[in-house]
DNA sequence: TTGAAAGCGATACCAC
DNA sequence: GTGGTATCGCTTTCAA
């Protein structure tokens, strides 16, 4: 019996073998508790059967839903994640995109970070598919699965609208940020001017998307306009910021202020008021980017990019106004 | 030159050759955008420079926050790390324990499940060093890194007790778990003997410790115990379901009641009232239990396991009796 | 200081 | 149906 023998049989390929020494050979596999060495067959046909996939922010709450399902398709296709945390910027991205061209992994997916034109010379040099997920590149040819922010913070402006709200402000995470910054900022916007004929609204920005972020940014946009009557906020933890510090203003929510958020991430409806938010399908995103990128895996020909569907949840945040 | 010749430069290895042939390699390098092939690297000497991680729910806050801490060491030791989301229950756990072992990962990280035979047995085969991350096995002899879960109870219901609560109820998550279940409910039982005389505390136990569970474990121990001026709650989820019950029976926190929770997740922060609870530290559980693991990889001697340290982190939701 | 060659564990082509 | 062997890209020993 050789070892060629033994690798057909173990990989049910090409015929030629018959039941009796199968089953031989699947007894002194389980005798010696034989695995397979996966390095050694990616060396030999190039197939490492992994795939690299960056975060800038790998513990946060929009990632770690990213992530479920990249992971869960990934694995159901018989391959692994390598996981990497960018730390949002610095050269990190540029190290790791490195370490995983290494590892010769065969496929990227790039989570909500923007692109930078090394990080695309990088991903061309590794010669493998990348897809974006929850972000998109204005300049680069890749693939990416993502919401329409711009049309979402459209629509949700509109629901507030619709509730019979005019004094409507916004706070807005960086304003600088081409996925979650400007394009929310427009919608907001373009709402308010379609509608409303309202030319310029109140928009704070802050310095990120965070708790401290909507805490602060509510103090700010009151104080400019007072008689603000709803909120719309750039991701679900800033509403929720936004919400704690109205509490502590001694402002209710939704009686006095309204509060819609984005993201509908899980503390969404953890809060009280359970939040009202613009839902994107966070883990679906995570799960049809990497179809994606399997599928260029396969087909090795340009892939398609996905806009995917987003929508109001209503919970108790958003007053109707008569 | 030689491969051989290059080699040596590129892992400047073994001082023997000159500089001036180094020079050339290194253009040479830069020219061809040569990127050595870590996968032939790790056939030939069984070091792939990664680490397997196995989580029972990948995006849940806990997890996320060990997976960050433990992403961060495993990169800065120039390593890289298979995530793995073993769902809960179920043969995935050994399926993917199995392809980690073919693809040959040079240790194993097991966050928060139950070690059950096979695992072990699936583990000592592999032949590499394992560590628990906030969780233990009383079966086998694995390194483990966590916080003593009876003694963090025990100072939580302390802690109550020091703030002139007497009557106080426990919601708990599944009894039966055997680190975030009856080890947290035995704390609780003991300083409530200890310090109160009280056999016989009420505790209800929910099918997990979610949000959910909180919410209808709450709405349990009031209707049986209505005198009860303080809850713990298992985890900060709950605690949070707790306090949305509590809001929407009119019931006013810390006023009528005060709950603890146990985690310190970013959401006890960001609950209103802000949530006073239990810490664990669980990024840097992450990061003691990654460089435990790396240690074990050097020395090959068994490894220590570690209590982590816990804290009480005083917020807004815990009232001070008279 | 440098090069030749063995070998890591698998796959696949080619003979028999 | 089965076995021999080249090969993947690298490290490392041994000679030169």
């Amino acid at each position: 019996m050789s070892i060629a023998t033994v690798s057909r049989i173990l990989n049910s390929t090409s015929a030629g073998y018959s039941e009796k020494t199968k089953k031989l050979v699947m007894e002194a596999v389980e005798e010696l508790r034989y695995k397979p060495n996966a390095i050694a067959r990616g060396l030999k046909n190039t197939k490492t059967q992994t795939i690299g996939v960056l975060f800038p922010d790998i513990s946060g709450m929009v990632s770690s839903e990213l992530l479920h399902g990249i992971e869960k398709v990934t694995h159901s296709l018989g391959h692994s994640v390598i996981v990497c945390n960018t730390a949002s910027q610095g050269e990190k991205t540029l190290d790791y995109l490195k370490l995983l061209s290494e590892k010769r992994v065969e496929g990227i997916l790039f989570a909500s970070e923007e692109i930078k034109q090394e990080y695309y010379e990088a991903i061309k040099g590794m010669n493998v598919p990348a897809v974006l997920v929850s972000t998109k590149s204005p300049k680069h040819p890749l693939p990416y699965v993502k919401v329409d922010d711009r049309d979402a913070s459209y629509t949700a402006t509109s629901y507030l609208i619709e509730k019979g709200h005019e004094m409507i402000g916004m706070i807005s995470g960086i304003k600088e940020d081409p996925i979650a910054g400007y394009p929310r900022i427009d919608g907001f916007k373009a709402a308010m001017k379609d509608q409303l004929g309202n030319e310029n609204p109140p928009v704070f920005s802050a310095r990120g998307f965070s708790y401290e972020d909507g805490l602060i940014m509510f103090r700010e946009l009151l104080e400019a306009a007072p008689d603000t009557t709803a909120i719309f906020a750039a991701s679900d933890e800033m509403a929720i910021g936004a919400m704690a510090a109205a509490y502590r203003m001694n402002i209710k929510v939704p009686d006095d202020i309204s509060v819609i958020g984005y993201d509908n991430l899980k503390i969404a409806e953890m809060s009280i008021p359970p939040l009202t938010t613009l839902s994107q399908p966070l883990r679906e995103m995570g799960e049809k980017a990497t179809e994606l990128l399997f599928e260029a895996l396969k087909t090795s020909k340009p892939t398609q990019s996905i806009i995917m569907p987003h929508q109001i949840i209503e919970r108790e945040s958003v007053k109707v106004l008569l």
